[in-house]
DNA sequence: CTAAGACCTGACGCTGACGTCAGAGGCAAG
DNA sequence: CTTGCCTCTGACGTCAGCGTCAGGTCTTAG
C-alpha cells in the first residue's frame, strides 16, 4: 500500500505520515522510484500512534513505548517508563474529571435558576 | 494585590496572568501609576481558569464560559456551550481511559512474560 | 532623595504536530 | 508518448500558551 491510501484507511493526512516517519514512530519500505510501501498492518499501528497521541504522549514517549507496546516485552527501564506514563494519563483523568464536574455543577445552577424563573437576565 | 503576589499565591507566572488579560480572562483595575491591582478572589479565578486550561478548553472558550461559571448564570446559547464542552471532556476522558487500558496490558503482558522466563530478550 | 526591586509595554522566541506550497519525479491508462 | 494523478523532498507557515529580553517607569524602604 502506498502512503495515500495508508492515509485514507487510517484516517490521518499523508503530512501526518510522513511527519511519523521523521520522528521515528512508522517506518517505510520504499519502491524502486522511491516511493513508500506499506503493509496492512500498518494502518493498525497507525491507528495506535493516534491512541497515544489522543493520551497526550509527546512523539518522543511514543517513540520510546511502541516497539514494547507492539512486541509485548519490555525491560526493566521500559516498564519504568509505561509505569509512569500511565500515572500520568491517570492524573490527566481527575483533572478532567474535576474540570468536567464543575462544568456540571454551573449547568445544574443555571438549569434551577432558570426554572425558578430567574431567566437569564443578570441583577 | 499586585500581579507579583497574585502569581506567587496562584502558582503561575506573571507573564501567563499577563496573558489572561490579554485573552479577557482576567481584568485588573489599575493603580495611578499604571501597575495592575487584584483583588483576594482573582487568586480562585486564576485557579479556575488553570482548571479549564487543564481541561483543554482554548482561552476562546473559556473566555465565553468565564462569566457564566463566575455568576452560575446562563443563556440557552451558553448552556449549549457548557453542554458540548462538557461533552468534549467526557469524549476525552473515554480516549484517556482507553489508552491508560491499553499501556496496562502490556505491562501485565510484560511482567507475565518476566516471570515465565523470557525476561527482556526479544526472539 | 535615592537605590533597589517590582512592574510596564512591546516584541521576538519556542515547541509540537502538523498544513501548505514549490518544483520535480514516478506510474498506470489510453 | 502523453496525460493526469500520486508521490517525493525541502522548507516555510500556523497556533497556543507562554518564556524571555530590552528599555523605561512606579513604588517603597532607608
Amino acid at each position: 500500500m502506498r502512503i495515500g491510501g495508508l492515509a485514507t484507511r487510517a484516517g490521518v493526512s499523508v503530512r501526518a505520515l510522513r511527519y511519523y516517519e521523521e520522528r521515528n514512530l512508522l517506518a517505510s519500505e520504499r519502491s524502486p522510484g522511491g516511493q513508500r510501501q506499506y503493509p496492512d498492518s500498518a494502518v493498525d499501528r497507525v491507528r495506535l500512534i493516534q491512541q497515544l497521541y489522543a493520551a497526550g504522549l509527546p512523539s518522543k514517549s511514543i517513540a520510546d513505548l511502541l516497539p514494547c507496546v507492539v512486541n509485548g516485552e519490555a525491560t526493566p527501564e521500559l516498564l519504568d517508563r509505561l509505569s509512569a506514563e500511565r500515572d500520568r494519563i491517570d492524573s490527566r483523568i481527575g483533572d478532567l474529571v474535576s474540570a468536567r464536574d464543575r462544568l456540571s455543577t454551573v449547568m445544574a445552577a443555571a438549569t434551577a435558576n432558570w426554572r425558578t424563573g430567574e431567566h437569564c437576565r443578570p441583577r
